[in-house]
RNA sequence: GCAGAUAUGAUGGAAUGGCAGACAUGGCAGACUCAAAAUCUGCUGAUAGCAAUAUCGUGUGGGUUCAAGUCCCACUAUCUGCACCA
């Protein structure tokens, strides 16, 4: 046999099972089916990264080990094209997003395909495509019907850079997600979508799913449901409330000071009455040129100024108490105001400390003169709270005299808010939404869907926030679907997010001109059985698709509660210094340089043996030789070939133990020792010194998930016959086992001898020897005998004093 | 600050409470070669010893156990997420 020729063998594999279409996804609904996602690409210029062909090298083993196995496996890809990078190329470049998204996809697919993904290629998605973004309007006005889409005047989270609108969700630690410039907060009309009406569908749906832990914590927090009660102030000076949320109603006695957001609404209603409203506005001013760096870093130093001309007064206590604006409470969180219990919160009791204001203990166990206790303990100066000790009994307790007084209520409070759902860009899916002067917000009839993205001249977005559709008159300038009037259209699109989140019910029945999907289809493949994708995702697309699913089972057009069944995540690869891979660190490795050196096989076993699948790991450019050497000591194989259908007695136990572990090891994601167990087998059948036609076909199952060309190849030399068609191996548990076992003879607990026995030898025989034998003798010498450990087929271990 | 994860040779990493370091890289020595590369063979945690062997060894300090990398407690460092969330 000559040396391996990966590139002829890889491509003509390629061809075959682009000409046999292996991998497409039956329609006969009466098999068992398998739906593997992975996240689909953001076409980029730069092509793709190694990172990519990690993310989607672990449910490509699964995948072909699944069709081995009998199922029907859809394992779709696709591209989720709108974005601002084409944008930003488009306009830098002067060519049009459609055009470099188009070039990008081609040279993503062509990439794809060099690296051999068992891929359904025949259900490729583009959400740039109208015959999707059809019914990615199709659902918002679905939405839109429902209640869920809003317009709000709010203070939002914008990109100064990007000149754009971002959601809380875009906006994670301050910076822009596209650029990572810090973000400053406007003043802005926006769209949004009522995602918090979700948030405990959302939450309590993780119940239900199998998703790794730490996907669902980040998804919790994420959430952020907090309980606790809404108590209602009286101002002195009118006749007026002011509305807090509390967790902890239970310290309402403690309250010495309230504080309000510097945008509560309360100091614009009573300007006129405040005397200090000139210092007030100054805060204001201040505070919002604060950047969210400056912000966390100076979490410590409270800052803020009283309230002249309200007060407030305690409902449960009759007291009268002063009124703060503070940035250190937010607009966006519960009701923009505050109780501050300053013996019992810190961020209270630095402010009191700074301000000099009262510290009241309403709970023992702490010293307030040092620091608030946030611990438990029995209430004081709680009137009829007095004596509780328990923390659940004197909420309650709280809450039922609150009651009584009609001043306050439990409540629910959620992190999430609702998702700011729109870009003032060109490179999206429009909003189809009319304006009408008459009749206001009217949706676009779901017989006008598409409405396409017109062509412009320039995508500039405007200074002033503005979309660059705005410019174009042809576009604006509609008639009201409702009244058949003069209207303008919307000119913002969707975020990027919006394609998305729905896409995994395209794939289903990707061609279908009438619905999203065929219930039909929709009922035999969802849920997604298995999604593996990046951490960075957990708190936006898992998110924002599972709500648009939830809407979507609510409206009884999918099947399913929730989307996902599984979730797992792939750990980033590393460059070889140890940082993250980035163009300007210079420590970007190409996977087409990869493929052409080594072979698509060689990459493929690579990113899968580097490390645990879940974690983060360099890359090295010297270990890659070593899967290199075992790929082409595979081939090698041929030259020890005897004939023999079987397994060899000397191999039989190595072969049937392997099937087992790389079996269990596919199931788990442990393909790093799946890989390290093939290439143990691989060292024993060198060792044994030959290997029968039978063992070499078994070698080559095992092998073909991982590197499916290699193993073809052999397979088909050997046999005649394409194993990719072929059915995955049994195992035998008995023949797993040596007739004999080596097992360890300790003394107290310390390793002194190894001794041959049969498999399941009975304890006494196995003591006996154990006790026979001479280090074992001489370590035990002089001393009593306590007692004798025996784990069968493991070891012996004597305890002597 | 809160939450979670991680810590093992020169390196990436293995190890249902039961032989620590599988597998691979790198290194050293040898074979082949005029030579190099490739390939093949052997060795490769530390210390002592010619050796058999002994002792030590999984971030630090304690604990549970016949037996701990693994379980428990405290600490340190690193990474990730959230962050003045009331």
């Amino acid at each position: 046999m000559g040396k391996y020729d990966f590139r002829a063998v890889e491509k003509k594999w390629q061809k075959h099972w682009e000409d046999n279409q292996t991998f497409r996804a039956s329609d006969d609904r009466t098999k068992k089916k398998f739906y593997a996602l992975v996240e689909f690409p953001y076409p980029s210029g730069h092509g793709m990264h190694v990172g990519h062909i990690k993310a989607y090298s672990g449910l490509e083993v699964v995948s072909r080990k699944r069709r081995m196995e009998g199922y029907n496996v859809l394992f779709p890809i696709g591209f989720d094209a709108y974005g601002l990078p084409t944008e930003n190329t488009a306009i830098k470049e002067n060519i049009h997003p459609r055009i470099v998204t188009d070039n990008n996809i081609e040279k993503f697919t062509s990439q794809l395909k060099t690296v051999g993904f068992s891929f359904d290629w025949s259900r490729v998605i583009d959400t740039t495509d109208e015959n999707y973004y059809k019914w990615t309007q199709w659902i918002f006005l679905k939405m839109f019907e429902n209640g869920l889409v809003f317009r709000d005047k709010t203070s939002v989270n914008y990109c100064p850079s990007c000149k754009v609108v971002l959601s809380n969700e875009d906006s994670q630690g301050g910076k822009c997600d596209i650029c990572h410039s810090d973000i400053v907060q406007k003043t802005k009309e926006v769209w949004y979508l009522r995602i918090t009406e979700y948030a405990d569908k959302l939450l309590e749906g993780l119940e239900t799913v199998d998703y790794l832990p730490n996907v669902k914590l980040q998804q919790q927090n994420w959430i952020g449901k907090s309980t606790g009660a809404f108590v209602n102030f009286s101002i002195k000076e009118f006749d007026e409330k002011l509305r807090i949320y509390t967790t902890r109603p239970d310290t309402l006695w403690g309250v010495t000071f309230m504080v309000i957001a510097p945008e509560h609404p309360l100091i614009e209603k009573y300007r006129d009455s405040i005397k200090n409203i000139d210092e007030l506005e100054n805060y204001k001013q201040e505070c919002g040129k604060k950047s969210e760096f400056e912000r966390t870093q100076l979490v410590k130093d409270k800052t803020g100024v009283k309230i002249d001309g309200l007060t407030a007064v305690n409902p449960v206590t009759g007291k009268e108490i002063p009124v703060y604006i503070s940035d250190y409470v937010m607009m966006g969180y519960g009701t923009g105001a505050i109780m501050a219990v300053p013996a019992h919160d810190e961020r209270d009791y630095d402010f009191a400390k700074k301000f000099g204001i009262d510290i009241i203990e309403v709970i023992k166990g702490g010293d307030i003169s040092k620091a608030a206790y946030t611990g438990e303990g029995e209430l004081v100066n709680s009137g009829e709270l007095n004596g509780i000790t328990n923390k659940k009994d004197a909420i309650e307790k709280a809450l039922e005299i609150l009651g009584k007084l009609g001043c306050g209520e439990k409540g629910v409070q959620y992190k999430m808010k609702d998702w700011a759902f729109n870009r003032q860009r060109y490179w999206g899916e429009p909003i189809p939404i009319v304006h009408c002067p008459k009749c206001g917000m009217v949706a676009v009839p779901y017989d006008e869907l598409p409405l396409r993205l017109p062509e412009v001249e320039n995508f500039e977005p405007g200074t002033d926030g503005e979309s660059p559709l705005a410019k174009i008159d042809s576009f604006v300038n509609c008639k009201c679907p409702k009244c058949g009037g003069d209207a303008k259209r919307e000119t913002d699109t969707m975020p990027q997010w919006a394609g998305s989140s729905w896409y995994f019910l395209r794939y289903c029945d990707p061609h279908n001109s009438e619905r999203f999907a065929s219930k039909e289809a929709l009922e035999y493949w969802m849920p997604v059985d298995w999604y593996n994708g990046g951490m960075e995702h957990v708190t936006r697309h898992m998110i924002y698709s599972r709500f648009w699913h939830k809407f979507l089972y609510d409206m009884g057009e999918v099947n399913t509660p929730e989307p996902y069944a599984k979730r797992t995540a792939q750990g980033l690869i590393l460059g070889e210094d140890g940082e993250k891979m980035s163009k300007s660190r210079g420590n970007v490795v190409d996977p087409n340089d990869v493929v052409a050196q080594y072979g698509a096989d060689v990459l493929r076993l690579y990113v899968l043996f580097m490390g645990d699948y879940e974690k983060a790991a360099p890359w090295s450019e010297s270990s890659i030789k070593g899967c290199k050497r075992f790929a082409d000591r595979v081939w090698g194989l041929q030259d020890i070939l005897t004939d023999g259908d079987g397994y060899s007695d000397k191999l039989v136990t190595n072969f049937h133990k392997t099937i087992k572990k790389v079996s269990e090891d596919i199931e788990s994601m442990k393909f790093n020792t799946a890989i390290a167990s093939l290439m143990t087998l691989l060292n024993d059948i060198y060792s044994a010194g030959s290997i029968t036609n039978g063992e070499l076909l078994a070698f080559c199952t095992l092998l073909y998930p991982f590197a499916p060309h290699i193993s073809e190849e052999i397979y088909f030399n050997n046999s005649g016959k394409v194993l990719s068609e072929q059915s995955w191996i049994s195992y035998d548990e008995k023949l797993c086992q040596d007739e004999t076992v080596e097992i360890v003879a300790q003394v107290n607990g310390k390793v002194r001898t190894k001794l041959n026995i049969a498999v399941d030898s009975d304890r006494e025989t196995v003591i006996e020897m154990a006790m026979a034998d001479e280090k074992v003798r001489s370590a035990v010498a002089g001393k009593n005998v306590v007692k004798q450990i025996y784990v069968p087929n493991k070891l012996v271990n004597i305890v002597a004093k």
